[in-house]
DNA sequence: GCTTAAAGTTTTATGCTTGAAATAAATTAG
DNA sequence: CTAATTTATTTCAAGCATAAAACTTTAAGC
């Protein structure tokens, strides 16, 4: 193992393999969203921003704060009030005050934002494995676990992904 | 129904892993881009679009239409014309008109372009180095083989990514 | 020549995203 | 109680990003 393809002795520092993962990780990313959100536009007529939070209040039918949804997505703050707004005004989700804090809201999906999320995520569960079909789960699994371990960033946070 | 949560060898196309492979890959690129961000920001006081066209531009040195630089970036025509936009108002890129075709530009980084680039993209590979180094050179490189592989889907196109 | 189609780019409208500043309420310190 | 700080959210300006339409130029048929 470790066998130089070019003299380079304790190349440790300079090899050029974490570039090219990350090169490889934003061409993957970029490829897979882009097929995403033209899925989404066409067959549901909505964005993948959207789909996320919906995801997040699935999750957590007791609501969440905005802060909370900002952290789970790691997006800005202000963004998440922009979607937020846009899929309250489409009946989708609700913003409830909060008892005893008159700063925070907590958002919950309506039931229509519930039906419409549990269609949508059936179909994109289908659309990603389609997209990921040249390995099998296994392998699949493996990946993610090695990229997991790989990355030295945000990890000191909770453990929920 | 959906008696399973543990054993269940051989469940091909109902298998979680791809889902579970795609969130991994969005959360990482999310932390990376994040993080990137904000250091590009703070040392260069630039952006990661901003980088990526000059870096595009650097491997074409001759110049790229506009076009081209759409398809290479994975981004759409519309974008490409702003970021172009503001690096020319800054004097890092030019247009130059295409000999013989009026309709097209070709675009192509000016010497203090270069520099700037030269600069950032030093530093830029040790902060993915920094960020991925949670596995060996060979392991990175065994990622990068594997994502590849999984993906089904942008493969028809030319091979330089 | 003329018409039509195709290619290259920009423009427009809309939405996403950030970082910073503003607002407001809750908490803490004195 | 008052003042300072922290927490939760929104607003704002700027930039990023897309899709669709518009514009210009080139190429192809006729």
């Amino acid at each position: 193992m470790m066998q130089h393809p070019k003299p380079n002795p304790s190349m440790e520092s300079t090899s050029k393999e974490p570039l090219r993962l990350w090169l490889r990780l934003l061409k993957t990313n970029r490829l897979i969203e882009a097929e995403l959100r033209e899925r989404f536009r066409v067959k549901f007529s909505t964005t993948l921003p959207r789909f996320d939070v919906m995801s997040a209040l699935y999750c957590n039918q007791s609501g969440l704060k905005m802060s909370e949804l900002s952290r789970m997505l790691l997006v800005s703050n202000g963004n998440v009030t922009g979607i937020v707004d846009r899929l309250s005004k489409d009946g989708l989700m609700l913003r409830e005050s909060v008892p005893g804090d008159r700063r925070a809201y907590r958002v919950r999906l309506t039931q229509k934002g519930i039906d419409d999320f549990l269609k949508q995520a059936a179909t994109h569960e289908i659309w990603v494995s389609e997209m990921l079909a040249g390995q099998d789960a296994e392998t699949c699994a493996e990946i993610s676990t090695l990229l997991a371990r790989t990355l030295t960033i945000g990890k000191e946070a909770t453990d929920d992904d």
